[in-house]
DNA sequence: AGCATTCTTGGGAGCGCTCTCAATCTGTAA
DNA sequence: TTACAGATTGAGAGCGCTCCCAAGAATGCT
């Protein structure tokens, strides 16, 4: 059985592919009669317009990509990626879009998956989580003139459209908290170098510790990747500089800080306090609660969606952002709630 | 600037439109001077074909979709996904397909989807997680003839190409473990109810004990559904039964079944043993290490792509399966290392 | 009734590519 | 020289849809 075309439809119900082509697309010019048969043939059929037809006719695909590019490595490990692209497909969902999926694990792939992005056709826009400043990507998507939206703040951010929290605020927030629970040596766990997000976390502990007149300790800055092996790593070079307190910029890389504690026989919070940043549903299954900063995640996601086909539909210029708030969850690893019951 | 075509770069090398299709889908009967000047206009004004164009002529997109019904709500938070996703993102870029994602979250989005997928001249091919026996989208997919492999075992499996690892053989192998070491009162904690590899490793488990001669405990056996949460409470409802080890039917649950077991100040492997199953990262990193059955996760979404490729390209009939092999990962849940020093 | 206006419909020209078929060109053998 | 096989090329007909335009039907107004 070959595929119904417009015109098979158009044949049987006795009018002309135009016609048809209208009902389909809801166009209010057709009598409500011959909208009531087509309706009825369509359904009896259960004939589907062709994408690819469709496409060529009217340069618009449906689809958009989410590109994940190298320098995003832990979207195999950290449970922030899978609930953000939940968040994508709901908005495609609702919007009636295709969500293409770009994962890119290696320079060949790159070079193969550019041109899929860019030719023309194929997408009507892409989202694209923001990396390293140094990555190639980001280059080769200016030149592009697909519409685009960056999850996460890029770095030459006046170029890009994109979405993101506010995370200078937020790590300010999350290391205030630490400072008002009266630690005094506040260290800090770091994401991947070279990520917006890492450096605007590193901002927001500073200005907390400038603002509370503290000394910034460089050996109290402990560079992780977002991976749980790098946060026990990380807590494990910090501990002989003996913190009292540490915001870590990831729950993931927490649970491994958390590991390194319990291997060194410390306890957290008596021994040391953390906040970690995130609020993945693991934070709050852990034997010491997490106390972290929440990020709206899938939230992210169906907004980008949004930014994304409204910068489709209207090419709207010059480039814009929408940051999300974020809210401190206090629960036991900070020990507030140790200091009250004492 | 408009996007260029096919005939504009035959304008320009002063060839016709046919020739530079040729170069373009690397065709042999183009002779060696001409096809250079092609590849060289093509290479200065970084020319694409038009996928849409394309598709339509042609009949085919390059296009895959990864679908993961409803019932298949462990996405989200088991790291499984996200390592097959990769596997199935390797499949695809040395493939030079794309991957289109599809994730139904509720009733409204199954309608919405389903007429994407099998909207044609939109996916060449599609990959489905198995889910539950009663997802109304494997018979919507039956009914669709589009060519379709499913990850894991569906249920009327002759009806399906499938990849899958054997779940009954690497229960059996898990629990023989926990039986060789002396174990005698093996709990279970299943997977959710309803879906084959659920199934699959209660059979191996019973296979096991019966083999053994042990008798089959209903009340040994926990229902859980995937996620930590669940392995927590599956854990907690078997205590007051006093198992003496548990076969865990994924990574996940194994590890809130290990927090049940802090929680109740109880010691794994010394008061109870766990073998886990899929070998997700953390059952290395957990403070006691989880013995486990290690699936060759990626490998299975890569296999997966390589079958439809060859059924998309063919229309092999009847539909075929392939069985990955899995591999008992013994580290120190399963107390074997404790035996050994003692 | 006569005319303007709106609604509804069909026809046609693409969108940019693939693919078949026929035309041309080259070289070789008779 | 003529004929013919094989390589190379171009022309043309779609693929199934959208969208513009114009024709015809229906309605409202004076």
């Amino acid at each position: 059985m070959a595929e119904l075309t417009l015109e098979d439809i158009a044949k049987q119900v006795g009018v002309s592919r135009s016609t048809v082509s209208r009902v389909v697309n809801g166009s209010p010019n057709v009598s409500p009669e011959v909208r009531l048969q087509v309706e009825e043939a369509i359904r009896v059929t259960g004939f589907h317009p062709n994408a690819a037809a469709r496409s060529l006719a009217s340069q618009r695909t449906r689809v958009i990509g989410l590109v994940l590019p190298r320098s995003v490595s832990s979207f195999f490990t950290d449970p922030f990626f899978p609930q953000l692209t939940q968040g994508i497909a709901v908005g495609c969902n609702a919007n009636d879009l295709s969500l293409s999926l770009f994962l890119v694990t290696n320079k060949e792939d790159e070079d193969k998956i550019m041109p899929r992005i860019s030719r023309s056709g194929m997408l009507d826009g892409i989202l694209v989580q923001s990396g390293r400043a140094d990555d190639p990507l980001m280059d080769r998507l200016t030149n592009s003139r697909i519409p685009c939206v960056v999850l996460g703040r890029p770095f030459n951010h006046d170029c890009f459209n994109y979405i993101d929290v506010d995370n200078v605020k937020a790590a300010y927030t999350a290391t205030k908290h630490l400072i008002d629970l009266g630690y005094k040596r506040i260290a800090t766990i770091t994401g991947s170098h070279g990520s917006t997000v890492t450096l605007d976390r590193i901002e927001g502990y500073v200005n907390a510790l400038t603002e509370a007149e503290y000394i910034i300790n460089p050996s109290l800055i402990a560079k992780g990747e977002f991976s749980e092996t790098s946060g026990y790593e990380a807590m494990k070079s910090l501990l002989p500089h003996k913190p009292d307190a540490v915001f870590i910029a990831s729950d993931l890389m927490a649970s491994g800080a958390i590991r390194a504690l319990q291997d060194s026989g410390l306890h957290v919070p008596e021994d040391i306090a953390l906040v970690g940043f995130d609020d993945i549903p693991l934070a709050a299954l852990t034997k010491i609660q997490l106390t972290t900063v929440r990020q709206p995640i899938p939230q992210i996601g169906t907004k980008a969606v949004e930014l994304l086909i409204d910068l489709i539909e209207n090419n709207t210029q010059p480039p814009r952002n929408f940051i999300l708030d974020t809210e401190l969850i206090v629960r036991d690893s900070c020990g507030a709630n140790l200091h009250q019951k004492v």
